[in-house]
Formats: structure tokens, sequence, C-alpha cells
DNA sequence: CGTCTCAGAGTGAGCGCTAACATGAGGAGC
DNA sequence: GCTCCTCATGTTAGCGCTCACTCTGAGACG
């Protein structure tokens, strides 16, 4: 609105054209406040037309190496530092990649997400954020809708639940998007852990430990990450002819895992429970504790995340990895390629997430 | 580069003025790619400038309430959506923060992250993320230039640590910045919890419970954080006439704590621990359990951040908790005043945390 | 020795918007 | 009835960049 030196703006160009080494930044010999260094305050210096400037600053082949080097020693004297307003709006493109998050802190999408950051931003791209409350229908398109107003260059939906399917199927092809940890079945662009495979893994190691059947304690079931995980537990016991419990609802928390430990701890039958992520397995071991069943004496259990202080639980957790970098890599890989190549078919990558052995698995009690 | 239809940039303004009802947004009725509506076509359609749109989206006081209908009509059937980049481009000025923030998955750091992106996006501004590994001076100045060149309107600056305390110094006050868990003692806009209130509080409850001294095992030295609580528990400590025993030194992980913990185990005059966070509790909660000593029998324990978790650690862990999001709206609430009003005074907001009782102190044995 | 080619530049238009100024109609004030 | 002001709107000129041209001179080629 009132910025100082608002009315300064027609003026410009002031000053005797050759006067070396002037334009700090803001603020000329007079004291005067002036703009910032534009292209053509470096074309001036160099002796060159913008255009050229521009050439040199996007890499163009037909600028003689003579030339080049004037106008990067003019760029450095100036600070000279391209708008990239300006060249958006003259693209339509720009160097921004959007990301619609979740508004939550679980360890899962809020790793994924500092990995993607790290990794676009060591590829020279920004990444704007925005969080929706509730994965659902209006507040994803609102989400997407918002960055495709903001021009970016291509767009990261974090929707690790049902309910944000509908969503993804409206947004129109104009712009990339890459789904992370959405519905493995969807016929777009897709990153996600195989939570069916870890969840095998982490079933197939209980059993193999002695134990006649594995009880699980799962995710919300929107999440695609829960469902995954169920899948795989169930087909992991019926693929070893072992019975299949009743699956134990729950949410993310330690809260939720507390109280489902405690209707698990008062069953005698149970010996091996699989959590579906590590808090949940944090609240259970507390209710086995109060119970007086030990684990792994009496309840052998594991988790899913390897969150950092899995192996400092008590007892130290055996739990699944999956490896947020990669998927993060994956995704940015595959969004750029998406951006640049202008490739749009469905395209899956499916991690495999590794078991870590830790102390809280054993063979049942006889 | 080559996106579809760049060719046919020049084509537009084709068709017949005033059909009616055309314009979806891609594709034209005979299926040619055509570009997006921009304020000319909302205008034509409405019967009016331009400029008159302009100012009927920028709530400008002086249009009849007549022409706002017609043109908030003509923005409906086209599915008109301004261009921020030209926006940003005429006027200098964003809807863009930029935020700053260390690359880790810290409790503290990510929970704020979160949330302000979320306060942020609820004020209608977007927020972009850079990430940097070390908190170098090279590495903040960097992030700060990048959000810089894309023109953001402010910066948030999340700087746990003291070597970040330079870079801060350069950044020219042409743009607004706040920063976020920074130095108490710069002459900045500055928001941040009182860490030393929080560890006076927890160190105050355990000599309170009776216990003749209190141990800390801190965080690493150059985090104003985990100097702000070492200053607290000492302080606390030499009001009380307390003993006061070495720190313990630490960074911020489970395995720290658990390495401390060790140590501290073995030696019996240890009634009582101050961690610094609850991670570090964790650790130190496992160490006690191996060598037999019992939380809060033996040793009383407090961390600090309250995570989801600690109600369901073993014991369910006394710790201290700050209100994120009360930080976050603050720093929004600063930022923005720094942006409209340009404000540049320093100003500082320190937050108190609150003490969260729960069972892992108790008085000491006799 | 004239023509063609092509590297290495420059010129002008336009991306979609806002800011500043211009215009014109209607009413208040004398 | 005239001036002067106010409200509602239009007109014009950029913001800083890229794109599609045009222009120039030197070498290749017949």
């Amino acid at each position: 609105m009132d910025s100082p030196g608002a009315a300064a703006r027609p003026a410009a160009r002031a000053g005797s054209p050759e006067s070396e080494g002037v334009g700090v930044e803001d603020v000329s010999a007079e004291g005067r406040v002036t703009r910032a260094p534009a292209m053509t305050d470096v074309a001036r210096l160099a002796g060159v037309s913008h255009q050229t400037v521009s050439r040199v600053l996007n890499g163009h082949p037909n600028v003689r190496e003579q030339t080049r080097l004037r106008v990067r020693a003019a760029i450095e004297e100036l600070g000279y530092r391209p708008n990239r307003a300006a060249r958006t709006l003259a693209t339509g493109r720009s160097q921004l990649l959007g990301v619609v998050a979740p508004n939550s802190t679980l360890f899962g999408p809020a790793s994924l997400l500092a990995a993607f950051e790290w990794a676009a931003g060591t590829a020279g791209f920004s990444v704007s954020v925005r969080r929706v409350g509730v994965l659902d229908r209006p507040s994803i398109a609102a989400a997407v809708e918002h960055h495709r107003d903001q021009r970016v260059a291509g767009i990261v939906v974090i929707a690790p639940t049902a309910s944000a399917n509908e969503a993804l199927a409206e947004i129109p092809s104009t712009v990339p998007v890459v789904t992370v940890d959405g519905d493995p079945l969807r016929g777009t662009a897709l990153v996600t852990v195989d939570q069916e495979a870890g969840a095998m893994a982490a079933t197939r190691h209980l059993l193999e430990a002695g134990h006649p059947t594995v009880w699980h304690v799962s995710g919300p079931s929107d999440w695609f990450d829960a469902a995954g995980r169920v899948r795989g537990w169930r087909r992991a016991l019926e693929e070893a002819g072992a019975e299949v419990p009743p699956v134990t609802p729950a949410d993310w928390s330690a809260a939720a895992g507390y109280r489902a430990g405690q209707m698990l701890a008062r069953m005698p039958e149970v010996t091996a429970v699989f959590a579906a992520n590590d808090h949940l397995a944090l609240g259970i071991l507390r209710a086995m504790h109060e119970r007086g069943r030990s684990v792994p004496g009496d309840v052998s259990l594991i988790g899913f995340d390897d969150v950092p202080e899995a192996a400092y639980y008590i007892p130290p957790l055996t739990t699944v990895r999956a490896d947020f970098d990669e998927v993060a890599g994956e995704t940015l890989h595959l969004l750029l390629r998406r951006i640049t190549d202008g490739e749009t078919g469905p395209v899956r990558r499916i991690l495999s997430p590794t078991l870590v052995e830790r102390v809280s698995v054993a063979a049942p009690a006889r």
C-alpha cells in the first residue's frame, strides 16, 4: 500500500548512464531509494541488449564466450537477481512445486514432507505447502486450486485417505500431479510404500517365531496405509493356514494403542500382536506392562514406521521401516519428468519397506 | 519448453465476442487449446473495463453495486482465477510467505512448521518452505536470498541455534523477517517459548517433591532452547539453595538420553532428573529400567515438549508443554503487521509453557 | 564475385495485472 | 445557471521478463 519510496517509481534511469559500480541494491549514492536492478540495467552495464542477458541466464547456446563473461561480470557487479514473478508471467511456468498435506505431525507424512522439501530445494525448486484439515473432497480440491492459481509447475498430493480419492479425480490434467501414499489402485502417478509387503514380513516373522496366530491393531480404516497393512497381515496368516482373529480397530495414536492393549492384555490366547505403527505399539506396551504381561516373554509385538525412539522403548521394538528419503526422491523424480516431458500416463512406484529386528519378539511361552 | 499448444499463443480472442457460456478452461468448442481466461475476458463479458474487474477483485469502494454483481457473475461464468504472478509483478508484493526451517523432524520445529502453515493458509497466504541442512551462516543466508528472489512478502526463520545468529544480522531490512526460537537477546522481531520459565517450573516441582537437588540432561549446547533450559534449571536450584550438579550434555535423541541415563543410573545420589526433552527422557527411562532403578520409586524424571506419546511412556511422563499453535499464531500476526504497517522495530513475544503433571515424579525414597 | 547460410546479436510485442491519471455524469452550493 | 466537487468508470503506461522475429557480418560454395 504505502511502502516507502513508492512515489519514486517513475524515476529510474536517472544519473549518468555509465556511472560505474553504483547500483548496490536499494539506496543510491544520493541516499534516495530506488528499485532493484533489472535485466536492462545489467544489459546497459555489459553493453548488450536485455535479450542477450536473458540468453546468458538461461544458458542459450548462441552467445559468444566473451559476451557471456561480460554479462556475468555485470550481473555480479550489480548484484542482479532475476525476478521470478516476471519470468513466471512471461512463460506461464514457475519453479514452484505445490504440496497438499494433511495438517498433522504424524511421523509418516511429516517425514515425507521434510524429505521432499529437502530434495526439491536441492533441485532448485521452491515448495509451497498447503495444509488441509480434513482430507475430504472440497478441502483437497480447494488446496489444489490454490496451487494452480500460483501457477505451480507441479503438485504433490499427500493423500493417505480414501476420502481424498474423488477430489483427485477432478483435477484437470493440465498440471502434473503425483500422489504419495494414495490409492494404489488409482490410475495416476503414484509413489507409495508397499504396506502389504511390510505387514506380511512382520506377520510372518511372528509366525516363524512359533506363534499360532497374530493379532492386529489397525490404523484408521480410511487410510490406505492402514488398509494395506491389514491386507498384508491377513494374507500372511491365510497363506500360513493360521486362524485370522478379528482386527482391533484404532487410530494412529498411543492412546488408542493403550486402549486396544487393555483389551488384548486380558486375553490369554493373545501371544503375538502386530501394531499398525510404533505409537500404537507403545500404547500396547504400556497396557501389557500394567497387566503384568511381559513383552516379549508373554506377548510378542511388532510395530511399523521405525520412529527414532522405537529402539528405546521397553523393550526395544521390532518394527518395519520405510525409507522416506527414497519415497521423496522418487516422487520428485516422477514429478519433474512429468513437468519437462509432459508425460501423463499412469505410473506407479511402490517401494519396499524392511523389517528391523530388535527384542520385542520371542517364541511363545509354552 | 514444448508444452502442447504453445504455438497457439497469439491466437486467443477468436469466436463471436458474445458467445455465452463458452469459456470453460482449456479447450474451446472447436476442441482447440486456448488460454485460461484473463481479466480482459471477464471485462468483455461483463461489459466493463478490465480495471473495473480489478477494482471488484480488490474490494475497492467506488464501484456501483450493480456493476459489482455483473462482474462477479462473469467471473463465475468463466471460472476466472486471477494470475498471481501478474499481480506480484505489477505490485512488487506477493501473497507468499517464506519459511526457513532446519531439515529435521524434531518435534518442536515440525509442530511449529505445521501450525504456521495452517495458520498462514487460513489467512490466505501461501507458505514456501526452504529446508537447510546445517544452520550455519551461508546456508541460512542462501535460503533467505532464495525467498527474496521469489519476492515473498515476509520471511519466518526457524533458527534455534546460535550459529544461525550471524546470518540473521545480514538480512537487509527491506523484507520483513520474524525469527522463531531464535536468540532471545537479539534486537529483532522474535517469537519464542520461555524455556527458562519452563525449566524452572520443572526443577522446582522436583525440589518441592523433596529431592535435595536435580540433575539435568541437556540438549545440544548451540540450541537456544537447550541453553535456556539449562539456565532455568540452574536458576531454580540456586534460588532454592540447592547444590548444582554438573550438566550431562546430550543431543535431542532418545539414544543420547539412554547413554546419559546409563551414567546417571549408577549414581545412587541421583534421585531426580530433568531431561531437556521427552525423547531424552525416554532413553533415560530405559536406562533406569535396565539398571533396576524404578521411576518414580528411586528416581523422579521430568521431560520437555509433551509429545503425544509421553502419556504412554512407562511410567507416564511429567513434562512441560508449549503451545505451538499459539507460537505460530503470534508469529503470523507479527509478520503480517510488519508487512502491512511497515513496522521494523524490535518486538519480542515470549510465551509461557505449562507443567503437565503425570506420574514420573514422587518423593525420594528415604 | 555473387549468393546462401548461420552464428551472434538486437527489436518489439505481449504475458496479466495494478497505479495513476483522465473523463464524464450528476448533484450541491452560490 | 454556473462552478466545483464526488462518484463511477475508462485509458494508458508500465512491472521485468521471454518469445518470435529481424538484422548483420563473416565464411562456404559454386
